[in-house]
DNA sequence: GAAACCATTTGCCATTTGACAAAAAGTGAT
DNA sequence: ATCACTTTTTGTCAAATGGCAAATGGTTTC
């Protein structure tokens, strides 16, 4: 809880009214190993907080192979879709890898923060900005780099990722099978 | 401008006397090929929209290569950063691939607008958020596929594209080399 | 500890892609 | 038509990657 105030107060101010209402408002809860945080086709009926684990998203491409698009980890927090207004249907899984603690807010709760607070929308619009930008970014470098240079950009920008989630995984989020990711290992040492 | 106001539109209404304060706060104007709408390092003071022509985003990678981030073309808003409010300072270049025309708004007359319209910065909002699923999803897509899915899929989306922009700007937006995509082009027939 | 299960590494070979250089095709100006 | 210039294609070879299957390593359960 505590976690997600910090995470909040980066973005902007609150007073401790402020913060003892969305307190109130937030319930804790855990996912364990592959639980689902979402499901492709099902709406999403809340919002979240991780604040210990690992999650990762995924979708299966026209082949059928599953890929997974990123992952999302601690002091994250996951946005489905951008308004409490409308159904938010995933066309991707969200699903645990490791047993996570999350904030959770349901969207009635959600939006009372957001009409109580002002300046709420403001502060959720620019972490929704941030996380855009940082999402192309990073997934655009991959595509003009050859697999060693993922794995090796991927061990430094997700330092505390590289040995909570399987090779498996990584390999498909970097877009290289497991057996070459496997090999790319060996060399780099 | 009437492409601008029709694509305005399709993200929300807008009765006469609004479109008429859009019109008048709009200023048209051309961009010659080669010539930058906006360069790395330099403040951005204006929010455009492209009526005729194609531009691509650009970067350069710590190798010193130019890389290709994506194209703009027809009826598409620029939306340097996210606020008015705030300076913006472009990492990436956009420059015109074709001559272009645009229609554009100063920092302030769009500030105007906004004041005025109400459920103008919802409108934005919703454009924002459509343009950033977008480019995370094409890019994203690139990163499991080789050159030339990669290729038959750009041809099925940007069809327009392909005759419009030289093939050593495709081949760097999409990941290969120009001799492979080349190449690519030969099987493909 | 053995068995069952899952994750990772390795071997082998075919295919794709990159690097580099040269040739060919296209474009524009005179 | 010619020249200068740019863009695209092609050739050659080396390196990277994928596909597939087997081997190895690790973990959990009984």
């Amino acid at each position: 809880m505590d976690e997600f105030i910090e995470y909040i107060l980066q973005f902007g101010n609150l007073n401790k009214q402020q913060v003892d209402l969305i307190r109130g408002k937030a319930t804790e809860m855990e996912l364990r190993k592959d639980e689902y945080y979402w499901e492709a086709g099902k709406a999403v009926k809340q919002i979240g907080f991780i604040t210990s684990g690992v999650l990762r998203v995924y979708y299966y491409n026209n082949k059928g192979e599953e890929i997974t698009r990123y992952f999302v980890d601690e002091n994250h927090l996951i946005l489905s879709g951008n308004t409490v207004d409308e159904v938010f249907m995933p066309s991707e899984y969200l699903s645990a890898i490791t047993d996570c603690k999350l904030v959770v807010f349901s969207k009635q709760n959600w939006k009372d923060i957001s009409a109580t607070i002002i300046g709420w929308d403001t502060i959720i619009q620019k972490i929704i900005t941030k996380h855009h930008s940082e999402k192309i970014t990073r997934r655009s470098e991959l595509v003009s780099q050859d697999g060693t240079e993922r794995y090796v950009d991927f061990i430094d920008k997700f330092p505390t990722l590289v040995n909570r989630v399987p090779l498996s995984y990584i390999a498909s989020y970097l877009g290289v099978t497991q057996s070459s990711l496997s090999r790319i290992r060996k060399n780099i040492r």
